[in-house]
This record gives C-alpha cells, structure tokens and sequence, in this order.
DNA sequence: CTCGACACAAACAC
DNA sequence: AGTGTTTGTGTCGA
C-alpha cells in the first residue's frame, strides 16, 4: 500500500495534482455517506471545491473564518516506514496493517510547498486497516506484539491499537511539539494530541470529515456517525461476550470506540519560526502513527528502542509503551509564524492603518487590508530534496519553478482586482469569486461588552446563581418616583438578579401554567443591561436604577454579586427608609430565602466536590475553564411565583463530564431525563437544553473530558403529590416515595405533563417563599449529584497547567 | 522580534 | 429566523 501510493506520488508530474488525484482515489474507497442531506450537503460542497479548483493557482486570499473552504486536503502522507515488529492473533497468524492518514484543513499548495499558517487550526485524520475486517472479530481475538530487536526479542501482549500524530523538523529528528486545543481555544485547556485507540476502519472522505467537524451533533446511527465510531452492538456486550480472557476488549473505552482518529485544532507548537543559516525558514513534517499500547516491565527499557514511546510510567514496574508499527510522513511543510509579513503579497509588513469605519458597517472596503494575497515565493521555489530515512524510497520533488496552474497576473491581489488581460469568463469568475470574498454585513456586532457577556459560554468564576423575579401586582406603597414607571401588565419587576447565562422571561403560550419560562436574551439587548464583568459599581448603580424592565426585555445579563455585595435594598431590613428602589421592595422574605439558598448551594457545592473526590472511584477531572478550580460547577435559580401565586419552582443547572469515550448519550439515565425535560414543555425545555448538549457535542469532537450544563427543571411539589393521592391517578402510588431517588424515577418514568396537575390549593406568597425550597433543591442536587457521578468517566485528561501535558488518570 | 492574551466578526448549525 | 458557537486574524504590550 505504501509502496503503491508512492509510486502514484513519483508518476505526477507536479504536486500541485495531488489532492485531486488523491480524491479520486479515495472515491473509490470512500465511506459513502448515503444519508440524504448528507449527500445534499456534499453536492454543495463539491460544487464549491469546483469553483476554487476553477482557480487553481489563484488561492483564496482569504477566507472567512468559518467558510467551508478552510477544509482543503493537504499533503498526502507519502513516505511510508515499516518498522519489523510482527504483530499476529493469538494463534500466531501474523497481521497486516496499512495506515491512511489524510490532511483535510489548514495547508495550501503554494508554488510547489506546501504552506500552512502557525496561528491556524489545521485537522489531522487517520484510520488502519488489517487484515481481519469485522470490527466484532477483530474485538473478540487477543494479539500479540513480537518486538524485533536485537537486543528485546520478546512477545508483549496488546491492550490496544491506536493512532497518533507528531511533528518533527523536516528531515531530522528533533520533535516539533503539537498543540491541540479545544473548541473553547484560550478558555479550555490545551496540550499534546494524544495517541486514539482504534478500531479498524476505512478513512472516511474530506467532505464526511468536514460534515461531522461541523456537525453540532451527529445522529444516532447515522451512516455519518457510524463511519467515525463504532458502538457496542449491545450495551452489555462488554460483560457478556467479552469476557476477561478477551484481553483485546478490555484495553478499549466501554462505552464506544473510534473508528478515525480525527486530530483537529492543531498547531505548531513555539519553535515554528526556527531559521537556518541562510535565512530560510526550515522544514516540518508531520509523522502519523499506528501502534500498540503494550505493557512491558520497566527494566526492559523499551523507551530505548526507536519508535517506541513511553505513554505512563508505572510504580509497580509495568510501564506502558506506544510501539510503533508504520509511520508515514508529509513531504516537506512551511509554516508561516505570526509576522505580517507572512500574511502579504510582498513580505512587507502591512502598514498600521487605524481602522476609521467603526461603526460605520457600509463603509468595509474589499481593500488590500481586508483581502490579504498569499505571498508567493518565488526565492524558494527550488527543487526541493525529500529524502527518506528508508533507502528504498530515495526521490526528490520535480517541483517546477513556476506551476503550471499557477498564474502570474492573477497571482497578487492587486492584478487580481484590477486584471485586464482576463477574457471575460475569468472576469465573471473573478468577480464571484470577488463575491464570496466580502464579508456579507449580516450581523456585525461592535462593542467590548457584547463581546465579554454574549461570547462565550465558557464557565467563569461565580457558579451560583440565584435569580429571583416576582410580579407585584399590589399597588407600591411609597415611592412617588413610581409613578412615572407607569407599570403596566408587561411589565415584571425584579428583585434580583444574578448572571450567568443571560435568561429573558417568556410568555410563551404553551408554557406550564405554574412555571416561570426564561429564556435566554437576544443578543442586541443585552448591552442595555449589561456593563463589565468587572466593574461591580457600575453593575450596582445599573441595577438600582433599573428596577423594572419591560417583559420583552427582561434578562439578568449581571454579575454575580459576593454575599456581602447583596444591595442594601436587597436585604432584610426593617425601617429602610431611603428613597430608592429600595422602598419599593416590601418583601424581604424572598431575600432571607435567597441568601440561605446561596450558601446552602455553596456549602453543597463544597461537600459534593470533596465526596467526588474521596470516595468515587473516578477521578475527578478539571473543567475545560483553567480559571475554574474544579471540574463541577453548578448554577442554581430559583424563580418565584409570577402572576399567581404558585409554589415554588426551582431549576437547577448541573454541569456533567462527557468524554468523547463515554458519551453522555449512550446513558440512559441522561436520555431519561432529557425526556422528561422535553416532554415537559418543548418549547423552553428544548431550546435551553438542546443549547447545552450541543456544546457538549461539539466538544465531543476533540478528544478531552469535559464538563457542560444539563438543566433540569424542577416540576415536582408537595401539592402534585397530595393531588395524585387524592384522585389516584394510576400512575404511582404515592407511597413509593420512601426516597428523592423514587420521586425523580417517578417524574421522569412517569412522564407527565406539568400541566396535567392542578393544584387543589394555591398556596399563597408567603407560604411558599418559606415553604421548603430547600427540599427541593437537595432533591435535585441529589439527583444531579447521582446522575453526575454516573457520568463521570474513570479515564479522562486533567489539566495541570499550561505547560502541563495531559495525563491520563488511572481508573 | 516573539508570544500570550484579548478582541472582533463572519459563517455555520440548529 | 435568530442566536450561540467556532475560528482566522488584528492588535496590544510585556
């Protein structure tokens, strides 16, 4: 296989063919995506790669962000090293391996090099192939390793096979490191790919890695997911077929396997600027691998031989090492560092022209300073040597000078804006292409605190938070200034508010009756309400002057106070006399409520963490937030009634770990309760938890553990339960809540609706204010805590530091 | 100069 | 349809 696809490489004539003779080769082995908008969507991405292979030569000067077109194939992995070590099933037939790895974003072909940039993602996708083809027999045969070296003649048995990447100078053997973040980039941790342990499988197409990278959440048994993971055919195959003399098996995450180990959001680690002698910027190559993960005795000192890596070192002497089995490397790789210069036409720094059209979206110009050309470079553009370690496969690149696609008067910007030699097809090409250029002006968002508030949703410090909301329907009892408020029944008056997630009431018709629906705020409003972070004076007298916000309106986009930072007109005071907002408030008890339930979840908080940590027998793992201290996080709210008198309702907002091993999805207690939120109101329910659960899938993509936010609405009461006793529903016979557990098996099993209770008494404010919230918040800690360790997986990344790599914690 | 950090804004998915 | 998310890259200052 190697040896084929390297005499594919020596037969073009120049390398700029490559990725298209590269497609066409794939298509013949291509995981066919047949799902039907799957293959819609690949239509128009074929027809977009038409049009830039329209322009070869001509490549986008740049791109946005997102475009699809940041998804291009690079540099094939051509230079194939077979190491000897023989790997055979138990019964000694002896395996074959065959690696295909595939570069689908971050590298151009300029010239005749291959180019990425260093502040670039680029994504790495790998898969192996063996002789045996069924996954399920692949599975259930044990291995066996025959290191072949002189000195360790020795047979190890195998845990796994897997695929990793590295990066070196070219031509050479000094490592190069990689980084790989996370979706969040800055706010999540960040460090060295680690090896993937796979399963064999085809690798699939650049566009079916480009569909499932972009994919917030691939479908359940889609062909799409099913040609990157492989799933237990039963969720208790692991105990039932596999058994413990299956040793294979058991070295894999339980709950699905990775068929493609997809490396994405890499980066050239520090040292990219490197420069030689002459001036020239060196080499890199990329190294893919596959091996096996073995454990061998430490004395053995495997980590000596060549092309073995030494993955954990182990106190009772069995160290675990990465054996390698084929590498195959890139041709030569130019990484652009950070300088200006890298990003023009003629290596010339761009001149620091202040933006002057802030504000002003009409006046975005296609200007030299928006459309930065890629720089060609003539000066390097030489017969470039690329020799292999393994003498068989001695070449060197017949690169020429000038590419043959390549064309001059359109290679610089400025000629390509302003060419006059093009017929007038290149014209009309020219001109679209001039099109998908310009950032259309959709929706351009100025302004520091949109940024800071409506960014992220990246965890930050304060965890806890308590909102609070009412509608005083009573006439106000002083106050003159109130009487310019004109309240009206739009109108909702807040008492507290804390932020995390901006949430925006909403009367949404098919709401329960008896809950208060948030929503979370449009965007455009949030600067309204919002000031920095940071800026705790400037939040307070915004809020103290701000009591009142139209329903349309209403969000909390506010920071989390300290307790002690409470408003004074938030507090339990009696004779407040000031001629502030204060007076209108004339219910303290919410806030004596409030304060309690903030240290009461504080203090929980606490006691969770430290149970976690102690007696789980997982570990606990750090939040993809390095400002975060611990892996959980938790937000609480507490809404009280609105229009009626209710009692109360209190959402809860856990976070849960997920890991790409351990899918939050194949846990049916998870599906359990997304069911029951969904099925409870579809309308809020969906959007607000979809939201989080899409976060958590996208970071599925990468290969950390990670945390996110599962929100649970809290639907049962006391008086749901004197009313199913009463009329006795059939459902459940009310007695069987000897336990929180039984109660929330109950809401969630029994999937009602809460509109399906009524009440037969409506308590009134004050009782409900003091009436117990603290038993509904225990039961839903429990429940989160329950459902939180049941989640959590015993094989995860931590995150130490930013120089830190990864580890992996030991079950 | 380089590098980390912050910031902006465009396209994407849902 | 509108919003949250992701990522190329502009910018600042140590």
């Amino acid at each position: 296989m190697g040896e084929d696809s390297f005499q594919t490489y020596l037969n073009r004539e120049s390398i700029q063919n490559i990725d298209k003779r590269l497609q066409e080769r794939e298509e013949e082995e291509v995981v066919v995506v047949e799902e039907e908008e799957d293959t819609k969507k690949k239509d128009i991405f074929k027809q977009q790669i038409q049009k830039k292979n329209a322009t070869t030569g001509v490549r986008k000067k740049q791109l946005a962000p997102r475009s699809n077109l940041q998804f291009k194939v690079g540099p094939a992995f051509l230079h194939h090293k077979q190491l000897d070590h023989i790997v055979t099933s138990i019964d000694g037939t002896p395996l074959d391996f065959n690696l295909k790895a595939r570069i689908d974003r971050g590298f151009d072909l300029i010239g005749d090099q291959w180019v990425g940039y260093k502040r670039n993602y680029f994504t790495l996708v790998a898969a192996f192939q063996t002789t045996s083809s069924e996954i399920t027999t692949f599975l259930e045969d044990s291995y066996i390793l025959n290191l072949n070296h002189p000195n360790i003649l020795r047979s190890f048995s195998i845990i796994q096979f897997g695929i990793n990447v590295m990066a070196r100078l070219h031509q050479s053997n000094m490592e190069i490191g990689l980084v790989q973040h996370t979706t969040k980039r800055d706010k999540g941790p960040h460090g060295k790919p680690k090896m993937v342990p796979l399963v064999p499988s085809n690798l699939p197409d650049h566009e079916s890695v480009r569909a499932i990278t972009n994919m917030k959440r691939a479908r359940k048994g889609s062909s799409l997911e099913n040609a990157f993971y492989f799933h237990y055919p039963d969720e208790d195959i692991r105990e039932n077929t596999f058994s413990s003399e299956k040793p294979l098996i058991n070295g894999y995450p339980s709950k699905h396997i990775n068929k493609v180990a997809r490396f994405e959001r890499l980066q050239f680690g520090t040292s990219s600027g490197i420069k030689t002698k002459n001036g020239n910027c060196k080499m890199f190559q990329l190294d893919i691998i596959v091996g096996v993960v073995i454990k061998a005795p430490q004395e053995f000192h495997l980590e000596k031989l060549p092309s073995v890596d030494l993955v954990e070192i182990s106190k009772n002497g069995n160290n675990t090492y990465f054996v390698h089995l084929i590498e195959k490397s890139t041709p030569p790789l130019v990484i652009r560092g950070r300088s200006p210069a890298n990003y023009t036409e003629d290596g010339e720094p761009i001149q620091t022209i202040r933006k002057e059209t802030t504000g002003d979206h009409n006046k975005k110009p296609i200007s030299v300073h928006n459309s930065k050309p890629e720089r060609m470079l003539d000066g390097n553009s030489k017969v470039l040597q690329y020799k292999s370690d393994n003498k068989r496969f001695n070449t060197s690149y017949k690169g020429s000078t000038k590419n043959p696609h390549y064309q001059p008067e359109t290679g610089s910007f400025r000629s390509t804006v302003n060419h006059k030699h093009s017929s007038l097809k290149e014209q009309a090409r020219n001109n679209s292409e001039r099109q998908t250029n310009r950032y259309p002006l959709k929706r351009q968002h100025t302004g520091a605190i949109k940024y800071q508030l409506g960014k992220t949703s990246a965890k930050r410090q304060h965890k806890v938070t308590v909102k609070c909301s009412f509608q005083d329907h009573k006439p106000l009892p002083q106050g003159n200034e109130d009487d310019n408020d004109s309240v009206d029944d739009s109108v909702i008056k807040i008492n507290f508010l804390e932020e995390s997630s901006p949430l925006k009431y909403t009367a949404s018709p098919s709401a329960p009756r008896n809950l208060n629906v948030f929503k979370s705020t449009p965007q455009f409003n949030r600067t309204h309400m919002t000031s920095k972070e940071n800026n705790d004076s400037t939040i307070t007298s915004n809020f103290n002057t701000s009591s009142y916000f139209p329903a349309s309106t209403l969000s909390s986009p506010l920071k989390l106070r300290p307790l002690n930072k409470i408003p004074s007109f938030m507090k339990k005071k009696d004779g407040e006399a000031s001629g502030t907002d204060a007076k209108k408030l004339d219910r303290p008890c919410y806030i004596q409520t409030l304060e309690e339930l903030e240290k009461e979840v504080l203090e929980k908080r606490q006691i969770l963490m430290r149970n976690i940590a102690s007696k789980s027998p997982l570990s606990l793992v750090d939040s993809p937030d390095k400002n975060l201290l611990k892996s959980v996080n938790f937000r609480d709210i507490e809404t009280k009634p609105l229009n009626k008198s209710r009692p109360e309702n209190i959402v809860l907002l856990g976070s849960v770990l997920y890991s790409n091993s351990q899918s939050v999805y194949h846990n049916s207690r998870y599906n359990r309760y997304q069911n029951y939120v969904e099925d409870t109101n579809p309308k809020f329910n969906r959007s607000y938890i979809r939201r989080d659960i899409d976060s958590a899938s996208s970071e599925l993509n990468t290969n950390e553990l990670s945390a996110t936010n599962l929100t649970f609405s809290h639907l049962y009461d006391e008086t749901s339960k004197v009313l199913l006793n009463r009329h006795q529903l059939g459902k459940c016979d009310p007695t069987q809540f000897t336990s929180e557990d039984n109660i929330l098996n109950y809401i969630m099993e029994g999937k009602e609706k809460v509109t399906d209770y009524t009440y037969l008494a409506e308590p009134t404010i004050n009782e409900t204010c003091d009436k117990e919230p603290r038993t509904n918040l225990e039961l839903l800690s429990s429940a989160s805590d329950s459902l939180l360790s049941s989640l959590q997986n015993s094989d995860g990344m931590t995150y130490r530091s930013k120089h830190d790599e990864y580890t992996n914690l030991k079950v």
